[in-house]
DNA sequence: CGACTCGTATGATGATCATCATGCGAAATT
DNA sequence: AATTTCGCATGATGATCATCATACGAGTCG
């Protein structure tokens, strides 16, 4: 590894960080190369030494803000499946998290934009999808994964996706506040049904 | 009512037709004033007599398509309040309302983009949250509103936006159509746990 | 019928931004 | 040590786009 090739690669990456936290906090197409650039310690022009394309930086920044995203993920010790989707409801759906997304996960982040990106980008959103899924199923025993638990785990990031984008779309904090809350416990009740009502017509 | 007053009254709504579709379609800042006047089947310098601004038509755009939406949302009967949450999310959930976001939801649209729009346009997104909740809670006999119910509702939006919003966003068809299935499923169940696995780990 | 009002059309203007051509200087190679 | 390589900087270029100034022509009102 020449000292040219590191400094490159240590460039990149700075651009990646930067492009990745642009990309959570402006969008997709609100990111600009030059701000990025800027944010990476480089000027403008030098973009196309590391990146062929626009397309092709927020491709990889969105995919290198979930690999690293995943792995502060993962951490930590269940006692039950129930338990582990009710522990990272709670860890996801935290006003912090909110008020963070440049740093915080990308699919919340960039959701809606994914569905106007091109075919390329929308690959990647699924594969990285994927991933989130099996990492969410990972269990520490690590046998196959049943397809009910991969169930659980697309139905838990629907709902922490969700809270979250209408949490941060909302002006009203205390309205921003209930919706965390409101999903954070749907998450909680181990054995309880979703839905907190009884099933009559004329619950309280 | 002069006949200029109404004609221009009927170019407005044009306009915000126009608009609501392209900003459902292509995002808060996707969406070009020229684009939305030559579907509205105006002229681009126009705009400025009927908008003093893009965001003013923004969020103009944004209230109509669900004022329009809701509308559409609120009819049917139900025999049972989570007849009515599992009767929406089942209407919501669609392959159809997936594909063709330009006359869909404009939460499931917009979330994101709402997350980084200016703070007026914000306050806009948590008023017609408001008005969507109600909708959901609004029951037939319409008495007071129990807050659990609300809570429910708010529970709802954020499964079928989250669900929705990961299933645009994915390219794979097979795991959309999936996101949409597991999400769909998970509000019918009438009286069962939000998951589908029971709680203990070795669960099949 | 004549004057004026106002909704619309046309054509700038200026800003932002992705992309690229060119050049420099330090590192690598011989 | 001379030459080549290549990562980076600088400065265009061209496109897109919001915004506005000006002009026309049909509707309105005296």
């Amino acid at each position: 590894m020449t000292k040219r090739s590191e400094q490159k690669q240590e460039a990149r990456a700075r651009i990646l960080d930067a492009g990745a936290a642009h990309v959570r906090g402006d969008g997709l197409d609100g990111a600009g190369i030059a701000a990025i650039m800027r944010d990476a310690g480089l000027t403008h022009g030098t973009f196309y030494a590391h990146f062929t394309d626009k397309a092709d930086l927020a491709e990889a920044s969105f995919r290198h803000a979930l690999t690293r995203g995943r792995a502060a993920w993962t951490r930590g010790e269940d006692q039950s499946w129930r338990g582990r989707l009710a522990r990272l409801a709670r860890r996801y759906l935290t006003p912090k998290h909110r008020d963070h997304r440049e740093e915080g996960c990308a699919f919340a982040a960039l959701g809606a934009d994914a569905a106007r990106a091109p075919a390329e980008f929308r690959r990647a959103f699924g594969e990285e999808l994927q991933r989130s899924i099996d990492a969410v199923c990972a269990a520490p025993e690590d046998g196959p994964v049943p397809e009910r638990r991969r169930d659980d785990a697309i139905l838990l990031l629907s709902l922490c996706v969700g809270g979250m984008t209408l949490a941060r779309g909302v002006g009203d904090r205390a309205l921003s506040d209930r919706i965390l809350r409101v999903c954070r416990s749907a998450m909680a009740r181990e054995t309880g049904p979703l839905l907190s009502s009884g099933g009559n017509d004329n619950d309280q």
